[in-house]
DNA sequence: GTCAATCTTGACGATAATGTCAAGGATACT
DNA sequence: AGTATCCTTGACATTATCGTCAAGATTGAC
């Protein structure tokens, strides 16, 4: 059939952000796209432009999605059982899969130097709202940590985040991700 | 001229250290190799093999150099300051050049997926390796800390390079890594 | 019912990278 | 000197990807 879109976008975004989160950006082909969407590839051309205008309509999906799941696990008055839902949630997040799909922000970031500008931003737009997600966490901890204080560490969390999804690449468990996530806040915040 | 080896290998190898370190293993090709040693594709088909004999060279000529500078900067008698001192190089160490290199253990780690098993293995040993390191660090600081904290600590530190890592190539500056690592020790050893 | 708009499809040309190889030629050993 | 060895070089076949496009077909508007 010919003469009106023949796919549903939704469906199509979706089942390219899981190409492009077990491939990467920079990995995955159009052709990926098209076997895994069903949909030609001149047709995605036609629809898109191409492989990277896909991506970041996926991303946009991805980003809105992670940065829900942060906000309801970091939603818990007791600061470090709030941190601890939050680790638990990214490590499943990036263990998750067979093989493991890893983190796709990380995974991104890596490939910054060939990316666009536009790609550049909506990883520096994440990392900056999830700073900005935990900060407020960290800011209602009960106490004696001043606004500058959190921030700070709040970009701590966040390069620990990122630093667990590098160790997830080069091997590491869910388990052992855990564990260090867990020496990691109790070390921060004090145990 | 032809017969026998034209090129310095130890040239070769650094040369090609250079350009992974700029490239990464993946998007580095046999063409960028000769045209920066100025050793013709088939010579380079010749001497190594293929493209990931040439980087595993060139990687564990990197991974002596990067431990035996981490080593150094560990070794300082105050431990807060040894960690200092450690973080600063690996800041340096990943920020120098223009654009900046970013941190070739990093990037290795995230093609994992496309890489050899022998590939895998050099990432995780320089990271076993390091771990150790900052363990013995760790361990030798005055007082109530336990071998297996110690350890468990110790994995936490590597972890946070690797998230430096992932930062610098998501755009954060020298200045912005290096006041994260401070923050993150004063957190961690306690300020 | 006609027609313009637009989606799908398969094909095409261009580019880039890989790995291989035969021919050519210098070296070193005997 | 003769000869085997080994390196260099350029060419080749292969494969993969990209982006484009013309032809074909259907829908929806008028």
């Amino acid at each position: 059939m010919v003469g009106v879109r023949q796919f549903n976008e939704d469906e199509v975004i979706a089942t390219a952000l899981d190409v492009f989160w077990r491939k990467g950006l920079h990995d995955a082909t159009m052709q990926d796209l098209a076997a895994a969407t069903g949909v030609q590839r001149g047709s995605l051309y036609n629809a898109y432009g191409d492989k990277e205008a896909i991506f970041l309509r996926a991303f946009d999906q991805y980003t809105g999605q992670f940065l829900e799941a942060a906000g309801h696990a970091l939603a818990h008055a007791d600061t470090t059982t709030a941190l601890r839902n939050f680790f638990d949630m990214i490590i499943v997040n990036m263990t998750d899969g067979s093989p493991a799909r890893g983190c796709l922000t990380t995974r991104t970031a890596l490939d910054a130097a060939i990316s666009s500008t536009e790609v550049r931003q909506r990883v520096q737009d994440v990392l900056g709202r999830l700073e900005q997600l935990i900060g407020k966490t960290l800011s209602a901890a009960p106490g004696r940590r001043r606004a500058a204080d959190a921030n700070r560490l709040a970009r701590v969390f966040v390069t620990f985040t990122r630093g667990l999804a590098v160790m997830e690449r080069a091997g590491y468990s869910r388990k052992q991700l855990k564990e260090s996530a867990a020496t990691f806040i109790d070390a921060v915040m004090g145990a």
